[in-house]
DNA sequence: TTTACAGTTTGATGATCATCAAACTATCCG
DNA sequence: CGGATAGTTTGATGATCATCAAACTGTAAA
């Protein structure tokens, strides 16, 4: 996974707003964007705006069925983001080069 | 681990230079903020605001030694990180309330 | 003690961001 | 069609952020 892509999940979970609707979204099974509104107390504008960040970085799905939006996690991107940090993180080490 | 750690780790890591100093850190042994700033061409301020924001999400760990300040990753971190997220997006699904 | 080097802190600036209200689009129902 | 409900888009606003230059602190060397 490239650095760029890294970041821009990062950035999708650095709002504690935005984590907290991304992991209500993974607990529960169709969710609707009304309720997402209902559960956080914002507006259906900022909502959309949170949601659509989190699409872009591929941790949810969006899916119309007649009025309604409904949202479900992709466990697969966060756990390829999870695994590409990791990796990073256990790179085995060079001496640094002046 | 919880939200508010979550999202300030994915904060440190939502800036795409931000996190290539972080993964330069983590190959490295023993680099020093000198070395940083070299190699990613910003001010010495800069790379310094950069780091505070990693330390202070416990990515990495400093050491001063005489004139230089030393750095190394805590792999720990990242790898908790992941596995708190990871749980988070496999979390067993409920169907949601209205 | 003076000079030089390594890193930090401060103040400023332009960019990005979270949020809202309001206008808009899409779908359903009578 | 016309009204109602669900969500999106737009424009504005205050907050946060990345960056720099410059002043400052700490350490070593001459």
């Amino acid at each position: 996974m490239e650095t760029k892509e890294l970041a821009r999940i990062s950035k999708a979970l650095s709002d504690p707003t935005r984590l907290q609707i991304y992991e209500g979204i993974s607990a529960s099974k169709d969710m609707f964007c009304g309720q997402v509104v209902e559960k956080y107390r914002l507006t259906p504008g900022t909502i959309s705006h949170h949601l659509k960040i989190l699409a872009d970085a591929n941790l949810i799905e969006t899916r119309r069925e007649g009025q309604f939006v409904y949202l479900k996690s992709r466990p697969e991107t966060i756990r390829e983001y999870g695994q590409a940090l990791t990796k990073m993180g256990n790179k085995k080490k060079a001496a640094s080069k002046s």
